[in-house]
DNA sequence: TTGTAAGCGTTATCAG
DNA sequence: CTGATAACGCTTACAA
């Protein structure tokens, strides 16, 4: 049935070992012996035994990318989503297999990196996820399994101790709000989502306070509006907040999404965007491109993120380069289009 | 380091074949052998090695989600990706890891079905992809590991050989029509979306066929559009069909995502829906209810699918009810909001 | 350059 | 009810 080193062995006429070192291009074999054998490996289809060779102390070939379950609900998921599609595509082009799961089992609260963990089912974790116990980052560091944060930093780990990659929450929103003012704007409302959970929204404020303070505007509590991030909550600020919106020459919308439906509110009421009003969103969702003016947004360096965690794991697993830390905060980009 | 069988069966003084048998509830084990022993699994924080275990012919705990590289564009993957984390969660209540890949490598083409059957890396697929070889599906045959196929029927292996769960386009299409005939229209245009290489819209169109020659109304090829998924395609439809959709009394678009862009722009140009104009949309994605109107809507009952499709190969992987192939066609359902 | 043999952690068979 | 022991497929000293 499945076809081993030792079927491999009997018509090559070696001994299993041979197949073995052969296989795996050690240096001790000769070219020739080599060539025959990965021939007839792969005339007979052959791949190796997954649970054998972990077994036997190699690597499984599986990464574990670990995510939050609220990321599962829509909303906040759109950008994550699209992270991890970009995720699997590189991992998949590094000839590994990626286990997509929850932190923590929905259920009983069991944490599924432990088990992994214990289970050896894994060559190491991809952590896209703000808030894994200290118990479970120090029980990986014990096993000596290499892992990289994206995303997010942790909450209850110190991030020198950790290879990560994240975008720059703070420069985006600088960047975002300074761009406003540059085109004129002179006072600025931001918009955020309430998602008590996670604090990239904070620092984005704080690149917005910044920009404002550096051109010499004065920074008010009450332009700060935390909204679900959803559709129709931007759409409906002209309802919720009417008398703000008439005194802004500028908007900070934090997720695009609020900017989308925001923008339909505006056209249907005929007010002219960049004219009367200059929108900026945040994350450079596909969406942004769908929206009437197309939105001018922040654009999050979503492929390079992953290309670098997912070069950064099959590094550490290999051993190269492993001896510090790699920490790169990526810097998100301001992409121009119509609504300012 | 990691706890094998042999470190409790010291513990406990017994012979790790009776540990191994006790933590695998086998009858032949004394309750109280059994008890102490769990104990001190748990205390010690032990697992079984994947490895291990899958060596000795016992199950690996992984199941391979299969998916269509297309599906990673977005625009059609608003279902596909809420399918997903249907799949996920209920995998993850039955304590299974799922290894969500494309069928075939992006670069080489080699088949990630055949390498996985070959690294016996898992205990079963649930494919999402309509496209797969037949040749694939014959590896899988003779690997005798269980396939559940979701979402749409395979091209290349008759239906009758696979355990499938689909849901029925055709009559998706046939409730939509005939829900816009009964709320008066009499004329009723349907949009699709032109991605060619998945037949879901054609049985949806002859579904609206059907209900409309049911109720004497002729069928008009003229009357049927297709173009791309996208929000804006559905915004200009005005312009870019003007003459039929001012002599039309209801419209079904084969998705949410253009009869979203469609209500906004008929609601820039005053049209009012429903009592000018009605539409139905198809699939229910949460953005339905970010409309205004709130889009009436078909829904395709994803996490009944994604329910029925686990415990199926659950049950296969068990080898229970394995005798004959369960195939199951779920009905969508109708979802009245207000665009009607 | 290649072969032999031990070992990885588990399950299963066979005795007792 | 429990314990030895072989076997699963692979890697890796150690020998030749």
């Amino acid at each position: 049935m499945k076809v081993t080193i030792k079927d491999i062995a009997a018509v090559a006429g070696v001994s299993h070992s041979t197949v073995s070192r052969a296989l795996n291009d050690s240096p001790q074999i000769s070219k020739q012996t080599k060539d025959k054998i990965k021939d007839i490996a792969r005339t007979m289809d052959f791949e190796f035994n997954a649970g054998a060779r972990s077994l036997s102390g190699r690597k499984t070939g599986n990464i574990a990318v670990v995510y939050k379950a609220s990321y599962d609900q829509f909303g906040s998921s759109l950008y994550i989503s699209q992270l991890f599609i970009e995720l699997r595509h590189f991992l998949e082009r590094m000839d590994m297999d990626a286990i997509l799961l929850e932190a923590y089992h929905p259920e009983t609260g069991a944490s599924n990196i432990s088990r992994l963990l214990n289970q050896q089912k894994i060559d190491g974790f991809l952590i896209v996820h703000d808030n894994i116990t200290r118990k479970d980052y120090d029980s990986i560091k014990r096993s000596c399994l290499p892992v990289v944060q994206l995303h997010l930093p942790p909450m209850y780990c110190h991030k020198e101790e950790l290879d990560y990659f994240f975008t720059d929450h703070f420069l985006g929103g600088y960047l975002a709000t300074e761009h406003l003012i540059k085109k004129g704007c002179r006072r600025i409302l931001t918009v955020l989502s309430n998602d008590s959970d996670s604090d990239e929204y904070e620092l984005r404020t704080a690149g917005y306070r910044q920009a404002l303070e550096e051109q010499g505007i004065r920074f008010e509590e009450k332009l700060i509006i935390p909204v679900d991030c959803t559709y129709l909550k931007g759409y409906y600020l002209f309802n919720t907040i009417p008398e703000l919106i008439a005194n802004v020459d500028g908007i900070f919308f934090q997720t695009d999404i609020q900017a989308f439906g925001f923008l339909t509110a505006a056209r249907e009421r005929g007010i002219r965007i960049p004219e009367d009003l200059k929108v900026v969103g945040y994350d450079d969702a596909p969406i942004c491109e769908s929206t009437i003016p197309q939105l001018t947004t922040i654009h999050q360096p979503r492929r390079k993120l992953a290309e670098l965690a997912c070069d950064r794991i099959i590094d550490l697993i290999n051993k190269r380069n492993n001896e510090s830390r790699i920490q790169e905060i990526l810097f998100p980009t301001l992409v121009i289009r119509e609504s300012t």
